[in-house]
DNA sequence: AGCACGCCGACT
DNA sequence: GTCGGCGTGCTC
């Protein structure tokens, strides 16, 4: 009987091909392997054994084995499986993404041999015109230990030179410094948690429990990150692993160096900006079982784990934790199916849990553990609403606002005004005669970028110089239209002429080194303004802030994605914790039209759960998530009418007596780089039955035919329901 | 996704 | 007469 085996392949196809196994070669789940795919070869992932192949057909030999071990465990391989399943995406791909770059590409699964040096002659030896060789050697010698030769040519010194010491024997290739090396007084701290932070801790449940899920709902600034260095402290131990899941904007050198502060060396990171050869790195660590914390953003979740015994996701609530094209998946809930798998507790925390998380705390499903007193001697600012119906505006604030902000500067206090423009980039219009630039290829307009006067489109890559003039009408009234913040900044600056106004957008910011000398304004303590969108509603810490100015708040009230409103009292309550960190009490004011309306003024209140309890209510009305399941199948092709067409002919398949349909409709941008977009939304209230039948479906669409440019793809728990 | 095979337009 | 366009179909 010969041996089989059934391999995925980095393809997006919905099938696995079976291959026979060489007499000298003994494989199992997960191992890498190059086989032959066509006329080509390809590197493949084993995912079953013994299998009987389909009939009528010749199977190839596998080339051979990429290495003797499973690239991918058990149990990552397990979960992989579950998520394909779960998010209907293609086995082969799922698994692939679990690999760094060099193993997908068929590389070893090594590092390259990297040479360390230090010092070991005397530096009279050297002749007296050598001077660099000199200084290298002299530097060796004030870095005990080794040093790679990667950091000698960092430091400023060159390849020749170290071959030249080495010639000469003043210096030798030494180990690699031991890199789990903790220093003692690193080992021993642990941080120091207030009365209330050492009761939710209390409240947590330990490893020891098993499988276990926790919603630890803390208002900003209580401290949430002290809490899990000391759960992770007190209850990881000194051959587990650990995963911390951030969003990407939330790993910044900071975050790193405060989880580095308490465990050194054990902190590894993961995230976008790795480059391929740092991926490998971490990845091997992580595969190899080394006792790492791994800070990370979404896709470390997918990491080869070995002894992973705790997981955290910091900000769960936060969209980007869904990815939003290929494989989409939710970085969160893979991460809670994951403590499933590990039998151990994952600790989902955020000052404005999702309504998913929040509803599962409600019914018992996770463990509720609240944390609701702020830090050090800071207390929750005060919140209050400012209805500006047939208020005059300048520069969007009102005249209370300004005399808020007044106040508070003359009381040697700083105030920060949010602009709530989410998603908002600036685009070039003509003030005679209205013209905005729109993209040749999709429905969506231009963006400005000032740093290289060039027009992009955020959705394909369009795009072309800006002109001086309108392209329309001539006029030289040509102009970026910006976040809505130029304006406002200089109203503050003409009002309050002695006082520095500090503006925060994209377009501040690109300027190398803008955010530093911001930071510093800032932290100076000095009176001064903050003018900015949602990149000061998260992260940085403004302790002499006391007045927060939300200039907007009603762009989420009214809108078609269902979401919408949860995301705008979410925002609100991350930027009104902005306020109020330090001794001083913070004061919040929010500019609306719709005081009256009933999530604004439950806002108002100061607490975030029963506003969750009002949309939750709202979204049980509606039988939205998380009191039904919801799947998007969306459809693109050269023309809308065929993209409809695919939805239509479908629509009768998916629709049962468990499963309601809306749809099919053109989506929110309907052409995307000359691509028309609709999409067919499903409601469920089985969960279960929705997966199956949407595999069903799959099937049927994969076997038959489609006409040539129609793609297809179905997206479960959608973020983006436009 | 790749890649080859295949059948129609403008070129040395 | 051929080079090459990208539509279609297949990969164990």
């Amino acid at each position: 009987m010969p041996r089989t085996a059934r391999i995925a392949l980095n393809r997006p196809l919905r099938r696995l091909f079976d291959y026979l196994v060489p007499d000298h070669l003994s494989l199992q789940r997960g191992q890498r392997v190059v086989v032959p795919f066509g006329r080509q070869s390809a590197t493949g992932l084993v995912a079953e054994t013994d299998v009987t192949p389909p009939e009528g057909i010749t199977l190839k030999p596998v080339i051979s084995a990429c290495e003797q071990w499973p690239a991918l465990p058990a149990e990552t391989f397990r979960l992989l499986s579950w998520a394909s399943d779960y998010y209907q995406h293609p086995l082969g791909e799922c698994l692939f993404t679990a690999l760094p770059p060099a193993l997908r590409r068929g590389r070893p699964a090594a590092e390259k041999h990297v040479v360390y040096w230090q010092a070991c002659g005397d530096p009279a030896l050297l002749p007296g015109n050598a001077t660099k060789q000199r200084e290298l050697l002299a530097w060796l010698q004030r870095h005990p230990g080794s040093v790679s030769a990667k950091q000698i040519i960092q430091a400023g010194f060159t390849q020749a030179q170290i071959k030249s010491l080495h010639g000469k024997e003043l210096i030798r290739e030494a180990p690699q410094p031991d890199p789990t090396g903790i220093p003692e007084e690193v080992r021993n701290r642990i941080p120091e948690l207030s009365p209330a932070q050492l009761d939710a801790a209390g409240q947590l449940p330990t490893p020891e429990n098993g499988f276990s899920a926790s919603l630890l709902f803390g208002i900003t600034g209580s401290g949430k990150t002290e809490l899990y260095l000391y759960y992770l402290k007190r209850y990881l131990g000194n051959n587990d692993q650990a995963l911390v899941l951030v969003p990407e904007i939330n790993l910044t050198p900071q975050t790193v160096a405060r989880f580095q502060h308490y465990f050194g060396s054990r902190i590894v990171v993961w995230h976008s900006a790795l480059n391929d050869a740092e991926r490998l790195s971490t990845w091997l660590k992580i595969r190899n079982g080394e006792p790492v914390i791994l800070i990370g953003t979404r896709s470390a979740v997918l990491l080869p784990f070995t002894g992973l015994k705790t997981i955290v996701v910091d900000e769960e609530h936060d969209s980007s934790y869904k990815q939003g094209e290929g494989f989409r998946y939710s970085g969160r809930d893979t991460a809670v199916y994951r403590a499933h798998l590990n039998n151990c507790p994952v600790i989902l925390g955020s000052a404005t849990p999702s309504m998913e998380s929040y509803h599962n705390a409600l019914t018992g499903k996770y463990a509720l553990v609240k944390l609701q007193e702020r830090a050090g001697r800071a207390r929750p600012p005060h919140i209050k609403l400012l209805d500006i119906r047939s208020r005059p505006l300048e520069g969007g604030l009102s005249r209370p606002a300004l005399q808020a902000i007044e106040k508070r500067i003359q009381a040697g206090e700083q105030a920060l005004v949010f602009v709530n423009r989410r998603g908002f980039a600036p685009v070039m219009m003509c003030f005679d005669c209205g013209h905005m630039v729109e993209c040749p290829r999709c429905d969506t307009r231009l963006t400005y970028h000032r740093r290289d006067r060039a027009m992009r489109c955020h959705h394909c890559d369009f795009q072309t110089a800006a002109t001086e003039h309108c392209p329309k009408c001539n006029s030289d009234a040509f102009k970026p239209v910006g976040q809505g913040t130029e304006r406002t900044e200089d109203i503050l600056s003409a009002q309050f002429p002695d006082t520095p106004v500090v503006r925060v957008d994209r377009d501040s910011t690109q300027r190398k080194g803008s955010i530093q000398s911001i930071l510093e304004t800032v932290n100076s303590g000095r009176p001064c303004i903050l003018v900015g969108t949602q990149m000061l509603a998260k992260g940085h810490d403004f302790p002499n802030v006391t007045l927060v100015v939300v200039v907007n708040a009603d762009g989420g009230l009214f809108s078609v994605d269902f979401r919408a409103p949860e995301q705008l009292i979410q925002t609100l309550l991350q930027v009104s914790g902005r306020a109020g960190r330090g001794e001083k009490a913070g004061e919040v004011l929010i500019q609306t039209c719709h005081s009256d309306h009933p999530l604004l003024r439950s806002l108002a209140e100061g607490h975030y759960l029963p506003v969750a309890d009002q949309i939750l209510a709202e979204r049980e009305t509606g039988q939205l998530p998380p009191y039904r399941a919801m799947a998007i199948f969306r459809a693109e092709a050269e023309t809308m009418e065929k993209s409809l067409q695919l939805l239509d002919a479908i629509k009768p398949q998916v629709i049962t007596s468990k499963v309601e349909t809306w749809g099919p409709l053109p989506a929110l941008i309907a052409r995307r780089a000359d691509r028309h977009r609709a999409q067919l939304v499903l409601l469920c209230s089985n969960r279960k039955y929705l997966n199956r039948h949407l595999a069903r479906v799959c099937e049927t669409l994969d076997q038959g035919k489609q006409p040539a440019g129609l793609k297809w793809m179905i997206d479960v728990d959608p973020q983006e329901t436009g």
